[in-house]
DNA sequence: CCTAGCTACTTTGACGTCCAAGCACTTTTC
DNA sequence: GAAAAGTGCTTGGACGTCAAAGTAGCTAGG
């Protein structure tokens, strides 16, 4: 996290007037919008990190972690690890190589599929993965300084985004929001 | 990017349900919230990306360069530069060698203060800058597929975040939204 | 004046992401 | 059944971010 003194104005609508003021109006609300999501994120992933750092986690870990956490048999192949977390294979690889040094999971081949790997949470994991969980629910999740309104809209605009940039197709309605 | 065939189902909403079933229902909204900004950061910077690797520059280094094509003199010491754009003086540092490199910014030494260094932006600088804000306008910033007030939705509940999390403070109104 | 404490920037190292290339194993095709 | 095409994972390189430590140069207390 930058911890500085707070700017007396927002860095971003002052871009915003610069863009309308340079005859870019009609694009300044998407440079807005994009720039504001990308330093929210920094923002959030700051505060989740912090929390995580401690328990030797990284935020991509987690998700991994949590993600087989929440599978049957605790076994997920890479390939659809990635496709899950929307992350290119090289950083699955990379991950769970860091995951598997410290015991949190474990590699095993696939059983019919010679070319695929399965990654497996570990007893170790399952609890890290539970302790880590509790830690950012009561120090971060639960505590957005946002109203349950406000994020409701937040989310559902997020979600459209996600949805038409191909992150997944609704079975029923085809991703629309509105 | 990563390219891959949609889900047939929203992989957050689908987090979102699992921490309900884990008696973690009060922090379900936040986790989903967090996840989806941290996913739309990484599809938006995607997109920029594309644009601007043909162009030789990454968003950090147009965002430093249009930082500095805003301002009158053309310069501004590094550590204004983390100040403005929230990046560590690390990055800045890091940024800012590689567009010396490239011609697109020239250090100088502060006139009176002799730890600080002035980062200039170079005629070739102001012009690649401006191309790659054509480019971006052109292919991201004006084709966000939101209505006008989705988009707007989405900015205030962004600034409230940024503003709570101490990245500036209007004069008037403490930077609360509501 | 001179030392103690800041401040500004750089350096180094740990991680994460993506891309491109390479390998091994499947599935297709003829 | 063998060659061709596709898939799944790993490796190596380029970048970006942050943290921590190091180096100058500024500023303030004695």
């Amino acid at each position: 996290m930058v911890t500085k003194a707070p700017l007396s104005f927002d860095p971003i609508a002052e871009a915003h007037r610069q863009w309308v003021d340079h005859d870019w109006a009609p694009s300044a609300d998407g440079m807005a919008l994009i720039t504001s999501v990308i330093r929210v994120q920094q923002v959030f992933l700051g505060q989740v990190e912090g929390v995580l750092r401690p328990l030797g986690l990284t935020f991509a870990r987690y998700e991994l972690l949590m993600l087989l956490l929440f599978t049957r048999t605790g076994m997920l192949p890479l390939g659809k690890i990635g496709a899950r977390l929307q992350v290119h294979a090289a950083s699955i690889t990379n991950a769970v190589d860091r995951l598997e040094v410290d015991s949190l999971v474990q590699r095993r081949p696939h059983p019919t599929d010679g070319r695929a790997t399965l990654a497996r949470i570990t007893p170790l994991g399952k609890t890290a993965a539970r302790g880590a969980t509790n830690q950012l629910n009561a120090q971060v999740f639960s505590k957005l300084s946002l109203s349950a309104n406000e994020q409701q809209l937040l989310f559902c605009g997020l979600q459209t985004v996600r949805s038409r940039a191909g992150d997944f197709t609704l079975p029923l309605d085809q991703g629309r929001k509105e």
